[in-house]
DNA sequence: TCCTCCACGGAACATACGTTACAGTAGAGC
DNA sequence: GCTCTACTGTAACGTATGTTCCGTGGAGGA
């Protein structure tokens, strides 16, 4: 047996061959593992409510031989985890893009939150969350990621939320109706977009309060800005990474969720509701929902 | 029994009483704390060259009854040590969200990178570096700022990729140009729409390559899926979060821009003449640039 | 030298566990 | 409607495991 193969995706590869039976044992087996570690095919039984034979049928689907054999390997697995992270990753080459990415996106996360200035952040939520003021997403070809995630979260939570894109021309168009006193937040990193800086600038001028998500405190967008947050970029490939930048917009989204909370309860559950009633989404739950 | 003590420090302050026999069990057990988690009586006491006795006398040694209620006590050790930094951390007040976006989403990379099967992430990007076939990227709502960049970023490294976005006539006439071979990587969380899982569906049936990015491996996009990748998506707010997703984007772009090296520079070399020439990228490099 | 105490392990025991055989059941195909 | 197949839980079985009881051996003291 590969020891590199988690457990998660021996059971997604198994998972067309499942009865419905041994898929609820699998949906046990993926929500707490633990219980495969330490405890027996009763309690797994139990849990899934389905019955020891299932619980054999299954790892046999998996390829063990036997509940023992299964649990060797998850106890494996779980050993391996304990062993301290720095030897864990001198195990894997050095050249796995996968390690790297991993290290690298930990650090782009920790510089990202950590640089946030208290007060900044505060502030930005604050305007975020006022119902009053329209808001308004640049993000550049680079970065319009992150831009479409904090609009359509926004979007979610309040109303007179705009993404700007599209031709100049329609630019220009959506940067006229920025009144003062509207939000901007811009998003872009090196090597800045000239339209973008061009239409903060404009933004400005035309009194808007302009938050910038930009690579470095000393960015041209970071100087006409009133609040700036610095991300961390660094990439192992060719290309920025936005994982900082996402950690970012993450926070921004639920602290203006927590300010809004009353009223932005209404609307996600009318979104919902309207999504729900069209039938546009499936479920597929699991027994057991510990989602908030 | 108190919790928070480690089970080394139970048996240093319970050394003193030990008689010798017990002693070498003592040792057995802070050499290799998994025996006593996942091994039985008889394993410790060959292990320490002691009896099965006097494993149970150590235990009651240290103040539990019998070996079963170390057992115990030692796993609850382990699982918290597994446990998740956002979970272990609850009892604290965590009002800061800042602070709470930082330990959920470090989890959440963590868990994304960490999750990643090896032959499956070598088997996507090489299906994703061969340019004889043509990528299709799908994404729900939620998840569109991550297809965004995945499609955003492979475009920059080779041909014949597409964002699949729009309308329901134009998404159908997208899916019908797919062709056997090609290279389908639809992204999306619970609640999984319908729209989007239809489309793999039948990209599959159109005999391409189906590259799953989930928040759970047995999710309904995970079923028809070559390849499956779990993200971490927990969030602090009332959405999920993308930095795990998005994360494991970056590490997919890495490795096909490895892979591709040689093409991808030139292609990166033409595309940003083009904006140089066309004066749309403003420079403005910090003293120190870190680029590679 | 004999007695006493205590550490220690062998052996017996009850239990709980993984495993297997089997029967009941629901659904698909004819 | 009938038969066959696939799915699933009940019940029985053999075994390994935690635990207890008791005998052995050796050290210290009278």
């Amino acid at each position: 047996m590969d020891e590199s193969r988690t457990v998660s995706a021996l059971v997604a590869e198994a998972a067309v061959h499942l009865t419905p039976a041994e898929r609820r044992v699998a949906e046990a087996v993926i929500d707490d593992p633990k219980l495969v570690a330490f405890g027996t095919v009763a309690q797994l039984a139990a849990r899934s409510s389905t019955s020891g034979p299932t619980v054999l049928r299954f790892a046999g689907r998996l390829g063990f031989v036997g509940f023992v054999d299964l649990q060797a390997f998850v106890r494996e697995q779980i050993a391996d985890q304990l062993r301290p992270a720095t030897e864990r990753i001198r195990e894997r080459p050095a050249t796995d893009v996968v390690a790297r990415t991993l290290t690298t996106d930990l650090d782009n996360v920790r510089t990202t939150l950590e640089g946030v200035d208290e007060a900044a952040f505060a502030a930005t939520v604050g305007v975020l969350a006022d119902r009053q003021r329209s808001v308004y997403v640049l993000a550049g070809e680079d970065s319009r990621g992150v831009g479409v995630v904090l609009a359509t979260q926004l979007d979610l939570l309040r109303d007179r939320v705009t993404l700007i894109e599209g031709s100049s021309v329609r630019v220009s168009r959506q940067i006229a109706e920025i009144a003062p006193g509207d939000v901007v937040v811009a998003v872009d990193h090196r090597r800045y977009e000239r339209w973008l800086l061009e239409a903060a600038r404009r933004a400005v001028s035309a009194g808007a309060v302009l938050v910038a998500v930009s690579d470095s405190a000393l960015s041209p967008l970071a100087e006409a800005a009133a609040r700036v947050f610095v991300a961390g970029v660094r990439g192992v490939g060719p290309f920025d990474s936005h994982a900082g930048a996402f950690a970012l917009v993450h926070a921004l989204v639920a602290g203006v969720a927590a300010k809004l909370r009353r009223r932005a309860v209404g609307r996600l559950d009318a979104v919902e509701a309207a999504w729900r009633d069209g039938g546009d989404l499936v479920d597929h739950s699991p027994p057991k929902d510990e989602r908030r």
